[in-house]
DNA sequence: CCAAAAGTGTTTAGAGTACACCCATGA
DNA sequence: TCATGGGTGTACTCTAAACACTTTTGG
């Protein structure tokens, strides 16, 4: 059990950075740490790497314990590895990346780890290099969300085409018009109408869609253009 | 120096996969293993992350090693971390990708390293789940080359059109449409005429290109459409 | 009846595609 | 002069973008 003796053994650290979306702004589930090191100040959900777990499981695990939620959009985002990033111990960290509904999170799992939802602009300064982390998962999030329907994973089951444009608005930062907007998602064919409006609108009820998961997972990989041209630049 | 006393410490290897471009075929520089485990089996170039080394730093050494090249295209692919994807002992492989220019590397190195330049149809079986991180990195590689103006760090500082056509073709494996090819291309602007032509061509020169690199760098992020949008899939 | 939000239609400009012709070179 | 490969032009189609009008709802 040791081939390799002149290696060094690091310790493998999971980091976790979970994008909500509250209808009005991006949010990230971020704890105000109650645990050394660093006890006081505000990080990323994380956790170890055990010896017995392969890597995507102990993300999906320290997703779940955090969120109560499996089956949740999780991607490997990337691997931090400078030298002193950890000023307790050399630690490599592996980066993953969720999007969650927000309002499906289990809220007592979430107290009990001391998290909150932080929209974007008012996040606090947090350890390590959880801000480099997070730029870079705001930048990923841009990148895909311009070819990818990822944006589905941030709204509920049922959804209306202007609350769709108001995540795609937060996601960039611009107003785009609506009228191009709902031709061009539309067009996908990712959209079923269900028939049902929504009551949450003073005014005029906006139709209730929900995905075609089957078109979905068939052409996820395909390149869509969900933004205007002009946003694409990262 | 153990703040983290219940963790378990791991092996943390980088893995290189190395593509290259003769002006036919796309080619990886692999490994055929002269030193155990897997002696005699082959394998990507890899090596393990130092203590008191960067995770980049560990790629570049590793990289230049091999290849005795520096400042050459590397991206972070992927982390593998599945439990027994090394048989002799709990490694989590974090894996990168280059892009090199095939002419322009160290062949002492690399005959040294019993390393060969290895087409991607006829390469051979790899050890451990090196196989799945070619895989992935081609899928990468189709992906980012329609996006972003990666090829051109597989072709030599000058190079044609039509060198760079039949690279895209190699990538891709499909035939393109010489007109629309080289329309697109020079619409980019990335490329600036050196007034040189080829003198490998049997029949009429082709014109000799450079890369603009101050447009590169700068529209790097930019997404372009280097590809018929037929091929916009993976 | 009015303000606010949702839904639909039209015109224009630019990009992608398919296709045809001419030019330069060495054999 | 001929075969091979390089360079350029054009017509068609499709999509994105800019823009205006109508409909539904609660107050």
């Amino acid at each position: 059990m040791n081939n390799y003796p002149q290696a060094s053994r690091i310790l493998v650290a999971i980091d976790c950075i979970i994008f909500g979306f509250d209808g009005k702004d991006i949010k990230l589930l971020l704890i105000k740490r109650n645990f050394e090191p660093e006890s006081g100040k505000w990080s990323l959900m994380g956790g170890f790497l055990n010896l017995d777990e392969d890597l995507t499981d102990g993300a999906s695990r320290i997703l779940y314990n955090l969120t109560g939620l499996k089956n949740i959009y999780v991607e490997q985002l990337e691997t931090f590895g400078k030298v002193d990033r950890d000023s307790a111990e050399r630690t490599v960290s592996v980066v993953f990346f969720a999007l969650i509904r927000i309002d499906y999170h289990d809220s007592e799992a979430v107290r009990s780890h001391n998290a909150y939802w932080i929209s974007l602009e008012n996040r606090p300064k947090l350890i390590f290099d959880h801000e480099e982390m997070v730029c870079r998962a705001i930048e990923h999030l841009k990148y895909k969300a311009a070819l990818h329907p990822i944006g589905f994973e941030l709204l509920p089951d049922l959804f209306t085409i202007p609350q769709l444009q108001k995540l795609y608005e937060a996601i960039y930062n611009i107003p785009i018009d609506r009228r191009n907007f709902s031709r061009k998602l539309l067009s996908t064919g990712l959209l079923i109408d269900t028939g049902f409006k929504n009551n949450n609108s003073a005014t005029k009820k906006a139709t209730l869609y929900r995905l075609d998961t089957l078109k979905y997972r068939e052409k996820f990989h395909s390149f869509w253009n969900f933004m205007p041209d002009s946003m694409k630049q990262v």
